[in-house]
DNA sequence: AACCGCATTAACCAAATGGTTAAACTTGCG
DNA sequence: CGCAAGTTTAACCATTTGGTTAATGCGGTT
């Protein structure tokens, strides 16, 4: 039977809600299984070890996370058209795996080892971006701000609320709703206030 | 003998570290002994569990972490200049302890229950600048903005650098000296940069 | 010295947890 | 059917780890 997959893919679901909910170190290979509703064995007999079934979760995750994300960085468009692209981008496939954030800050600083995994992902997109400030800075458009800094300050905003999500919640007093709303409005207003920070 | 206080002490200064390092679940009570140069059993005399001994090690760092950067906010200045002020005292009080940020999000993620214990901690200030941002809107010196996203947004900046060490520094290429550099440049960039993205 | 109370330790315990083994079950095929 | 190969499971194992216990050390008091 073909079967052999479809248990390999169950088992993947599961490992990746559990290690994103409590991270590489708090998750349980029991957990795992009874998520996947197999046996323990079974997980070994599929996956060898917890480390092993970390990486396959940890790069899978990575990819699809920020699927399509980065490319909004690549366009042929101006540069504030592409910042606005990559924030309503990102916010968009947040709202699909919301523990993202926390997860791979987590596990990168738990083991900054994993980096070499993603740390390409992204490449040809920040180098586009860099090109892109130079020239607009070359233009007078924008102030004079490293890249690389600017980089940063769009990541900031984007991943802190996430990464910091109870407690922005907690302190704001928001529920869950509340929270979403907040997001949203923040979509629009993060570019909008990137661009107005640099624009000259 | 007043021996106590000194072992308890040598306790929490071992555990801080280790907790700082590793987070609540990763930590090891042998291992917190060991730095603190005593027995495992000594441990559990002065804190009865790894739980206690946790919340003792979580208040006592959180207080002493911020301590003297949420004042900033409360002293009469110009809005502008407690901006610049906070955020300076900010990666001041980081650079004493630059694990504190990502220690801090990571176990108020795990168990928010934690945020009781410190959500007071800058409310004073909070409420003030709040105040001083609506009265500077209303003398049309800064843009339409909820208080609360312009308080997410310097705290983002201010964060996330941190939270995010491993990646920033391998993006950027950057060795443990560069990445210091590149923090004191931002620590200046931030609050005119901050200032920049709301003045009218 | 005898004693008392606090500080400290070595040895031990029970539970949790990652991982293994050997047996049973399923399925496809000659 | 009967067997071979892949799949699944119950039971088991070794190690780690938070926590306990009972004994020892040690300084001050009478």
């Amino acid at each position: 039977m073909a079967t052999e997959t479809l248990t390999a893919e169950r088992i993947l679901d599961a490992a990746r809600s559990v290690f994103l909910r409590k991270g590489m170190v708090g998750a349980r290979m029991q957990e795992v299984a009874d998520e996947a509703g197999i046996n323990k064995a079974l997980l070994h007999y599929y996956f060898r070890n917890k480390q092993q079934l970390f990486e396959q979760v940890f790069c899978v995750c990575g990819r699809h996370a920020m699927q399509g994300v980065w490319e909004e960085l690549t366009q042929q468009r101006p540069l504030f058209d592409n910042i606005r692209a990559f924030v309503a981008a990102f916010h968009a496939a947040i709202e699909r795996e919301p523990l993202f954030p926390h997860f791979m800050l987590n596990e990168l600083q738990r083991d900054p080892q994993h980096l070499l995994k993603l740390v390409d992902l992204g490449k040809g997109a920040r180098q586009h971006f860099f090109k892109q400030v130079k020239a607009a800075q070359q233009r007078k458009e924008i102030i004079a701000i490293e890249p690389f800094q600017l980089m940063v300050n769009i990541m900031a905003w984007c991943w802190f609320p996430h990464v910091a999500a109870p407690v922005v919640k907690h302190v704001g007093g928001m529920d869950q709703k509340a929270f979403k709303l907040f997001l949203n409005e923040r979509s629009t207003l993060v570019s909008e206030l990137i661009i107005r920070s640099i624009r000259k």
